[in-house]
DNA sequence: GCACGTTCCTA
DNA sequence: GTAGGAACGTGCA
């Protein structure tokens, strides 16, 4: 049997849970630094509602701006109430929009609370035999509470009715006023009399069971309270006032009036998006996903027209529309991810938002339908993929230039690229891949490759994928690409300097990388082969004479086995742990250990030998291209934080150098037969950037003066003077330089230079001295990075620390230290990015066919150069890349040439 | 077959 | 103390 009944009317008050949501919450931002910790306690609590009164009206009541009555009969009501915190205030308008996409109505009724706008709707429908439920986290509500008038505490979960109130606060509801009166309110200073709090109100109200009465018989009350009660008499009908919440507000509706919610869903995500709610983003949209499919999305186009070209027709049509737009998402569909041995399966365009098409040309699955010729096709393209002037737009276009390179096809006129506009925008709030934009920026989900091809080693390449799920898929990378340009690049535009840095630097590069990566780099594979064979020789002895030692066979490099023979079997004292609290058996452990036991000095060679040999000699000659001879790597553009590029299979940028054994794998890094390689870094350009950046006169002149910077640093650090250095004083001086980079801390620098923490400190303290400039510099990163949530390079590239303002002061010290770090690395990243476009033009315009560049890292190119021309493109290249940026102090660069990437470093 | 932790190479 | 990529062993599926 079940019992029909009006679902109740649910009264939200506002601004009760504003403020125990900014408090109650660690203080969340997005990444952009908006505080959202309010906006998400405030929002989840109504959720929480809306779930637990189905078909309920719920109407949510904030405190409006300003005064209200209640000032007026008391100049001093609320006087206390500190003013509400920028952070917080910052969070009201974004809940307001929030409230509203959901559909709720929102009051905020000038000069009178929320609290009385509440007493009245809750009047109004206990007169029309209605249901109330008051959510809210004010314990004077409970004035308000009657057999249809219920309070509940959504944030703790708590609810109470008439035998609640009497039971949390000794009284009946009707009581409550003059409880309140009786007991004051320090924060909202309502006077009350003084000494009385709870026990005392609820016995003097048990009593005589009303205020007037307590009054009257103010005389009997003995000892101080009655002195304080009598004191209080002229003030208590003022606080009994103040405390009674009104319940005949003037409104210019009734509860009828108020619609039941109804949510905008499009708005609503909007929204979530801008305050980067993920769950509630991921929640709108599968329901999205299962309701009706007429329900168009923000920023989607309500229909979506993809189609798969297999007609020479169609092509045609899709030509002549191409060659006439201003700009076409184009993508490629192929066979690898590995850029070299990518073959193309199929392309895609798109023109408009929501329309798109996929040119299928080489499907082979079994019962593949006939698709245009794959050759006559891409001739068809060329001249169009070849127009530097015809502006195109990709995700990740160095791929797909790559890609295209193998057909003979070079693109040009890469004009957007989705992937690094979001880098640019924000290097550190998503992923830069399709899917990541897709979600971040447009809310939507995209289908995956793992959905339509598998995963792990049964994973289908394109060209085995059925065109009915290939040609949506392809169709809509080309779709998506073109509205989250859409969407991305306004966002560009407004934010700084961010415009000049995607069009200036990274977007120009894009061509730059895709030639360098193309060209590769010679290594001998026999030199590598050589120096493996030699590895594997000592490494056996190594090994054999480590089991001896050891007294028996183990795994050399099993840290766990490690660790048991070490600290179980051996009984070596445990110097360091590891993070998760296993005994580290790492290098500078190992070091230490040397001293005790034979056994760590043989592990030490022989994983300095195993890690040379297994991560270069022995794969580099395997990564040697069957095509090419040579290595071809990838430079990712999107992955730094700072702006730095990344190198991958092989990465060409931690190639050994510091010990003799490495150096051996760089002069496996060859230049052919009539060419040598230059190399060419810039010196110390981080600690240069530092001395731009922070202007310290002695830092300036020490690198004007062309000194020693380290020697130089030491003279004043230790008060020497400079030819009275001593190494030893040059090596703190370097390792304090280098601290400064990272941000370092006097821990930090004690543990590097392996001195007392004091010790380091007075270092630091004297650096400071010496050098106030650096100091003054480093306060006001930290500061500008806690107020804006983010540092920016000397050309406008920014790095968002979203845990800068973290609770946990862990967090927050580690991203102080990237906002210190951040400008002089990324500063750097910037300068020799532009070094490399400027490089690049002037060896394609002027030496085309005697010079190429080939690699870089971090802060050094290296280029293949014919060896009748090594003086100008030495010197050329030396003057390009001191020319890069122009700072107050100068660039210097110093180059090198040799047959060997060892010989000319 | 895959994810994770540890270690170690670079600027 | 900053920023990366890669190999290996281990434990789980």
């Amino acid at each position: 049997m079940s019992q029909q009944q009006t679902p109740p009317v649910v009264l939200v008050d506002g601004s009760s849970y504003l403020f125990r949501a900014y408090h109650a919450l660690p203080p969340l931002t997005t990444s952009k630094n908006q505080p959202t910790g309010a906006i998400k306690g405030v929002i989840s609590m109504l959720r929480r509602l809306e779930q637990d009164f189905p078909g309920s009206k719920v109407v949510v009541v904030f405190d409006a701006k300003g005064k209200t009555f209640r000032h007026a009969m008391f100049a001093e009501y609320k006087a206390n109430r500190p003013p509400m915190p920028e952070d917080l205030a910052s969070q009201i308008q974004p809940i307001h929009d929030i409230v509203r996409a959901m559909g709720l109505p929102l009051l905020i009724i000038p000069e009178v609370e929320a609290d009385d706008v509440i007493g009245t709707l809750a009047h109004e429908a206990t007169r029309k035999g209605i249901d109330v439920v008051i959510s809210t986290g004010d314990k004077d509500m409970a004035q308000l509470v009657s057999d249809h008038v219920t309070l509940i505490n959504t944030m703790t979960e708590t609810r109470m009715d008439r035998d609640g109130v009497v039971e949390k606060f000794g009284v009946t509801p009707d009581q409550i006023i003059d409880y309140l009166a009786l007991v004051g309110d320090k924060v909202d200073n309502i006077p009350g009399v003084t000494k009385c709090g709870p026990k005392t109100a609820v016995k003097w109200l048990e009593e005589h069971h009303n205020l007037d009465t307590i009054m009257a018989r103010a005389d009997e009350v003995k000892g101080k309270i009655g002195e304080y009660l009598r004191e209080a008499l002229d003030t208590l009908p003022l606080s009994r006032e103040l405390a009674t919440i009104k319940t005949d507000v003037e409104l210019d509706f009734s509860l009828e009036d108020l619609p039941l919610p109804h949510q905008d869903d499009t708005r609503l995500l909007d929204l979530f998006r801008e305050y980067e709610f993920r769950s509630w983003i991921n929640e709108l949209e599968s329901k999205d996903d299962a309701a009706t499919p007429d329900a168009p999305q923000a920023d989607a186009p309500a229909d979506k027209r993809y189609s798969i070209i297999t007609s020479q027709a169609e092509l045609d049509r899709w030509l002549e529309r191409l060659a006439k737009a201003p700009l076409f998402a184009f993508d490629t569909e192929t066979t690898s991810l590995r850029y070299m041995d990518a073959e193309i399966v199929g392309v895609s365009f798109a023109i408009e938002p929501g329309e798109a098409a996929y040119l299928p040309l080489a499907h082979d699955y079994m019962g593949a339908p006939d698709q245009l010729d794959r050759d006559q096709a891409l001739a068809q393209l060329k001249p169009l993929l070849e127009d530097p002037d015809k502006a195109k737009l990709g995700q990740n276009l160095k791929y797909d230039k790559n890609v295209l390179a193998n057909h003979g096809i070079h693109l040009e006129g890469i004009a957007e690229d989705t992937m690094l506009e979001s880098y640019v925008l924000n290097s550190v709030a998503t992923r830069h891949d399709m899917d990541s934009l897709a979600r971040e920026y447009l809310g939507e989900s995209t289908i995956t490759f793992e959905s339509i091809a598998g995963k792990g080693a049964k994973q289908l390449t394109f060209n085995q994928i059925e065109l009915d799920k290939a040609g949506p898929y392809a169709a809509e990378d080309a779709d998506i690409t073109l509205r989250l340009h859409q969407v991305l690049r306004p966002k560009l535009a407004e934010t700084g300097r961010l415009k000049s840095v995607y069009e200036e630097i990274d977007l120009p590069l894009v061509p730059v990388l895709s030639r360098m990566e193309q060209r590769g780099a010679m290594v001998s594979a026999s030199t590598l082969r050589q120096h493996s064979q030699e590895l594997a020789e000592r490494m056996a002895e190594l090994e054999q004479e480590a089991h001896e030692v050891a007294g028996e066979k183990f795994n050399l490099g099993s840290t766990k086995q490690l660790q048991a023979i070490f600290y179980d079997k051996l009984g070596l004292p445990v110097i360091k742990k590891t993070p998760k609290g296993a005994p580290s058996t790492a290098e500078p452990v190992l070091q230490e250990l040397a001293h005790e036991h034979e056994l760590p000095r043989l592990l030490l060679e022989h994983r300095s030998l195993s890690k040379l040999k297994s991560t270069y000699t022995d794969t580099l000659p395997e990564l040697i291209h069957h095509r090419t001879g040579r290595i071809h790597t990838s430079y990712h553009q999107a992955v730094t934080a700072t702006g730095r590029l990344s190198s991958s299979e092989p990465n060409l940028q931690n190639i050994p150098i510091r010990t003799e054994q490495g150096r051996r794998i760089r002069q496996a890094f060859i230049a052919p037969a009539g060419y040598k390689l230059v190399a060419a870094d810039y010196s110390q350009i981080e600690l240069r950037i530092m001395a731009h950046l922070s202007g310290d006169p002695g830092l300036l002149t020490a690198f004007a003066n062309g000194e020693d910077i380290h020697k130089a640093t030491a003279a004043e650090v230790f008060g020497v003077a400079l030819d009275a250095v001593t190494s030893d004083q040059r090596r703190s001086a370097k390792a304090i330089n280098f601290g400064l980079i990272y941000g370092m801390s006097a821990f930090g620098l004690a543990r590097q230079l392996d001195v007392a923490r004091g010790v380091a400190q007075e270092y630091i303290d004297r650096y400071f001295d010496r050098y106030p400039g650096v100091l003054k510099y480093m306060d006001n990163i930290r500061k500008q990075a806690h107020d804006d949530g983010f540092v920016e390079t000397l050309f406008g590239r920014r790095l968002y620390l979203p845990e800068i303002n973290a609770r946990n002061k862990q967090l927050q010290q580690a991203a102080e230290r990237t906002a210190i770090n951040a400008p002089m690395q990324g500063t750097a990243a910037d300068i020799i990015k532009r070094a490399m476009l400027e490089v690049e033009n002037w060896l394609l315009t002027e030496h085309p066919e005697t010079a190429r560049m080939i690699m870089q890292v971090h802060d050094e190119l290296i280029l293949e150069v014919r060896e009748d021309v090594l003086e100008p493109i030495r010197d050329g290249l030396v003057k390009r890349m001191s020319a890069a940026a122009s700072l107050d102090v100068p660039l210097l660069v110093e180059a090198g040439v040799g047959n060997n990437w060892d010989e000319a470093h």
